[in-house]
DNA sequence: TAAACTATGTAAGTAAAATTTACATACATA
DNA sequence: TATGTATGTAAATTTTACTTACATAGTTTA
């Protein structure tokens, strides 16, 4: 999960790009990135970029569509074999905390860099993003509809709770770069969350 | 609390460059605004701006901490005479839900427009913003302390997950823009949290 | 009262950066 | 062989944040 391979089907200049604006954000904010920075670090011609981008955002909204598809594609296959409502919910909490932790280049993308973008949530990308959030929103129900979870807290607020959640449990981590532990956090809001969420019957998780 | 009255003892040129900008923020990413558009709707000269703010961005966290200042101070009284740290803690999450529904310009500064800058971290806004944190944290350990609350659980962890289930049941709203029912959020945020932070004994809230 | 200072304001310039245009080369394919 | 297409570049263009140098009115001070 972690490398976030590039297509070797794209051209050469094309993944220098891309990945020479993951290198630099490491380092800098998007906005402080410039197209001059990107071609320096990736030995290729200013122009190239917007041969292969639509502009400098459409570069971004592509480095981080790469990181959703993988982690996308993976997810469903990630809770098969899980029993419950609960425990897949909680894996895939785990898997996106990992995930941040992993990727800093993906947690800066996504908590901080593309939001402020309008042109954003129209984006294809932000398409992907949804189609998680549809996922986990579906788990919710799940749980719902077996009994697992309450049934009087609308399954859309369940849903954004979690995440705001994990965000703002990854954001501090991300700005002053430390380490999480994908363990520990998971522990923190699945006791929380669930002990809300779960039905009455103490301990069963 | 809506409005956000500006400082009468200001000059009126930084006045106007500040409503101007707020003005501007209700139709455009900050980014999409220019100097010469906030020049142009102030009505003052474009240089102005620099004689009052460090710079763009020192404008921005300028007219944030104005909100901010105003609510922080506003909070320590309004959960004087409310008794027991869950009733308060629900007060105070009501209290940002309410802010961020009256207040859609405050609401895009601080979710999406400051946290993409580095300098943001560093800014005496942010420090306000940490001083807010610090309140929310200290009630949480005093929860703790008279038993209200779970001890199992690091105090921290449990604002973050409060302050990420906010924003993120908020931002939709923002992004969307569609009214939202700070009644209604802070009913859903504490179900979930607090029958998970408070010790056992059904409703006892 | 005059001089000097300070707060408020403006017009015109500068420099950096995103994006475009026009051109070049290599390779595949008809 | 000729034509098109993918990959790449150098040099212009335009937008925009920010600076500099100047102007005026009111207030303090000598």
């Amino acid at each position: 999960m972690a490398p976030n391979k590039p297509d070797p089907s794209d051209p050469p200049g094309k993944i220098k790009i891309a990945e020479a604006l993951k290198t630099l954000l490491r380092e800098k904010d998007f906005n402080a990135i410039t197209t001059a920075d990107i071609s320096r670090i990736s030995g290729v011609n200013e122009a190239l970029i917007y041969r292969y981008y639509k502009d400098k955002r459409g570069l971004l909204h592509d480095v981080l569509a790469k990181y959703l598809e993988d982690y996308v594609e993976k997810m469903e296959l990630d809770i098969k074999g899980i029993k419950g409502a609960a425990n897949k919910l909680r894996k895939l909490i785990w898997d996106m905390i990992y995930l941040h932790q992993q990727n800093l280049v993906f947690s800066k993308i996504l908590l901080l860099e593309v939001r402020n973008f309008r042109g954003y949530w129209d984006s294809e990308t932000y398409q992907i993003v949804r189609q998680y959030g549809q996922t986990l929103l579906n788990l919710i129900k799940e749980g719902i509809h077996n009994g697992e979870f309450r049934d009087d807290i609308s399954p859309s607020h369940i849903r954004q709770i979690i995440l705001g959640a994990i965000e703002h449990l990854c954001l501090p981590a991300v700005i002053f770069e430390y380490k999480i532990s994908p363990d520990e956090l998971t522990d923190d809001i699945c006791d929380i969350i669930f002990e809300g969420i779960v039905k009455k019957a103490k301990n069963n998780f």
